[in-house]
DNA sequence: ACTCTAATTAGATAATTTTCTAAATATGAG
DNA sequence: CTCATATTTAGAAAATTATCTAATTAGAGT
């Protein structure tokens, strides 16, 4: 896991708004794209970010691509920050 | 809590490697200076960036500004993140 | 008051990030 | 194969962030 990709990606309020709404279930592009006043392109580069550092998790499925929260990756890097001796939570 | 503030000041290595200093205990903003290669005007503005998040407080001594780390923003802030689904941050 | 040390603020420039429009790629339907 | 839909990539401009040197502020001691 690349650190210093998954807090550049986690900077971002719109990647942040990303994720939270991924919380709900998985989501294809178009349809997290039109949950801003961004263009789709814009939202594109910021899916490419939050893929790099593998925050989320890509499905293709017809001409839609599914985008995928992965926990696991925003557990491990907020737990390397908060304990470095106490990794348990 | 400006969770914007939070994670804007997390996303540097700089500022992420001054709070892994800290939770060793809290050190002067010369001491912590001295452990980067950039000039102390330089970390002078990292260390900005941390007040205003509280991700650090301040303290005087002397001549000396001691930082001290602020263990519950960052928690709260990451925790926001990974916690309850209804959550926007 | 003067000086020394510690640290920050100001102002400028360099580097990076965000955003847009236009073009390209990929998939499925007819 | 061609067309339409969904999405990404390319290239450039705008906005933001990081860094430096020089100047300033703050406290302690002489």
């Amino acid at each position: 896991m690349r650190i210093n990709r998954v807090f550049e990606a986690l900077s971002h309020p719109v990647r942040r708004q990303i994720l939270t709404l991924l919380k709900a279930g998985p989501m294809s592009a178009g349809d997290l794209a039109n949950q801003f006043e961004l263009t789709k392109p814009t939202l594109s580069v910021h899916f490419g970010k939050l893929r790099e550092a593998e925050l989320v998790a890509v499905e293709r499925r017809g001409t839609s691509l599914i985008y995928h929260l992965n926990m696991s990756i925003l557990e491990e890097a907020l737990g390397g920050l908060l304990g470095a001796k106490d990794q348990t939570p």
